[in-house]
RNA sequence: GCGUUCGUAGUGUAGUGGUAGCAUGUCGGCCUUCCAAGCCGGUGACCCGGGUUCGAUCCCCGGCGGACGCACCA
């Protein structure tokens, strides 16, 4: 069989082998922005969530879980609500849709746009008789576009979907200062859905309407973030970094520096956000991506986020759709305490050091991993056609760890009940082992081990007539496709060796 | 959101104003001692709504969805 090797074959790979479908709901037809994730696709989620989470644990962070729906005055306070709604003009003859905040900054280079008010922005656009680009046609009243998700509890109160988990976590401050016993830094991850009801979706699970967020967080003291104990283990590391200056020159490929040169060099400023970048860094490399196709990206100061003192993206390279954020490491700052303290008459102001006396709000260092962004590019990067013999064969080479299963087992021949019986056997002392296990027999012995290949199972077993006399089986490896023969008392200890 | 274009079994496709063919998958059976073998049998589709028509999957209108371009993407 013929298999072309080109993103046509991967995306239907997707489908076919239930890692992701929509858009949802498909019966229907589906609506824009909205994706599921099939057994295959839930099965290496939960793998990566698994794993995220050990490692978390390890480097001493601890997870809550907030409510997907807060009142009004959050978001108020957050500055959502007034960021996240864009000033949009629409023609009233095409319907074209432009952003009234970037058209007049186009249009009048010179004035300051940014934080200008609706009435002024009218004002602008009634006073010199601006048109819609495409038909030529006056531009009318300013609407507004909001991009949070609107909806009503209890009786008339309003309230938004979140945005982002990030600040349903800064909500829990006071508890969890409380909680960690005043150990700074605090640090706190989140997992979770937001929701952005974007105009356009594309793109698949890239850019969804609910979508799943995986953010950490630290809250931290000034002086702490400019000597911060476990920078000194990681300064040394070489990142991949692309500060915006170089993007300014138009270069799109990044320097391989250590933390301890970027601050020399001031492309960053502070040793605690250097160690969130190593951090985001070692949790995305451990997932498996090879190192020539992740970058980290800053932005540019009029690129950022309205809370963000230094923003960079985690970056994946993909054949589809080019370099690919799937994490962002934000400099907050005491942006998100200091209005919540306002908002909510709340006294966030502590000491965080030795001096009682001296009191601050917390700053917070942020990193926001997207899972679905995580799966996809993954899935891309693992996707393999190579040459098996006369023809081609499909490969994922997911890390084991990863695979949504880890091991398949099967008999030579279905025909023959003492094969069939001993592979079951097998199989179920596998369960029992807890090795995440798939018994199939539906097939010629070929096909068995191209189904698996294209779910990236890294182990396969085969029970045949030497095994009945001997109680040994055929271990093959789903890369190299080489086979090793082991003894059944030996098979769960070796294939827990090699998923760790 | 606008423009162009497309929408047929699970997947990939052919085709038609008289309800559809192929490949692959999948299921059952036979066969088979290691990499999508073979044989037999089964399964399964015209995105949704309205209109024109004796009759629409096909033509027209609207919607939904995908791709591409523009805009948008804190």
């Amino acid at each position: 069989m013929i298999i072309e090797d080109n993103i046509e074959t991967f995306n239907s790979l997707l489908k076919r082998r239930g890692f992701i479908w929509g858009p949802s709901p498909e019966i229907y037809g589906g609506l824009a922005g909205f994706y599921s994730y099939g057994p295959a696709g839930m099965a290496l989620k939960n793998n990566i969530l698994t794993l995220f989470r050990r490692e978390l644990r390890a480097f001493g962070f601890g997870e809550v879980e907030c409510p997907t729906i807060m009142p009004e005055i959050v978001w108020k306070a957050s500055g959502h609500l007034e960021r996240f709604i864009d000033p949009v003009l629409k023609c009233e003859k095409c319907d074209t849709l432009v952003r009234a905040d970037k058209f007049l900054q186009e249009s009048f280079p010179d004035l300051m746009i940014d934080g200008m008010s609706y009435e002024k922005m009218q004002d602008l656009i009634h006073n010199n008789e601006l048109k819609c680009q495409k038909c030529d046609t006056p531009f009318g009243k300013i609407e507004e576009y909001n991009l949070m998700l609107k909806t009503e509890v209890g009786a008339g109160n309003i309230a938004y979907l979140r945005p982002e988990t990030a600040t349903t976590t800064y909500l829990l401050f006071n508890r969890l200062d409380q909680d960690t016993r005043k150990q700074y830094p605090v640090k706190v991850f989140q997992y979770g859905k937001a929701y952005r009801n974007e105009i356009s979706p594309r793109q698949q699970v890239l850019r969804m309407r609910a979508f799943d967020q995986f953010e950490l967080q630290l809250f931290i003291g000034k002086d702490q973030e400019m000597d911060f104990e476990d920078y000194e283990a990681i300064k040394k590391v070489k990142m991949p970094l692309l500060d915006w200056r170089l993007q300014e020159q138009h270069v799109d490929t990044p320097k391989m520096i250590s933390s301890e040169e970027a601050l020399n060099k001031k492309i960053l400023k502070k040793p605690a956000y250097a160690y969130c970048l190593h951090l985001a860094f070692y949790l995305t490399k451990i997932l498996g991506y090879p190192d020539e196709i992740i970058r980290f990206r800053q932005h540019s100061p009029n690129e950022r986020a309205h809370y963000a003192d230094d923003a960079w993206d985690l970056e994946i390279k993909t054949t589809q759709f080019g370099w690919v954020e799937i994490c962002g490491v934000h400099d907050r700052t005491d942006y998100d305490l200091k209005r919540h303290g306002e908002f909510s008459n709340q006294n966030f102001e502590i000491s965080m050091g030795n001096d009682p006396k001296k009191k601050e709000i917390p700053q917070i260092l942020e990193i926001a991993f997207g899972p679905d962004r995580i799966i996809y590019t993954l899935l891309e990067c693992a996707f393999t056609v190579e040459e098996a013999g006369k023809e081609n064969r499909i490969v994922l080479k997911l890390i084991p760890e990863l695979a949504p299963n880890t091991l398949a087992i099967f008999p030579l021949k279905k025909n023959n009940a003492q094969l069939t019986a001993l592979a079951k056997n097998i199989y179920k002392s596998m369960i029992e082992a807890r090795i995440i296990s798939f018994y199939d027999e539906k097939g010629a012995i070929g096909k068995l081990y191209r189904r698996q290949d294209e779910l990236g199972t890294p182990f396969c077993i085969t029970v045949d007539h030497q095994s009945l006399e001997d109680n040994t089986v055929t271990l093959r490896d789903r890369d190299s496709m080489q086979q090793i023969r082991l003894n059944v008392s030996e098979l769960s200890k070796h294939v827990k060796t090699k998923i760790i």
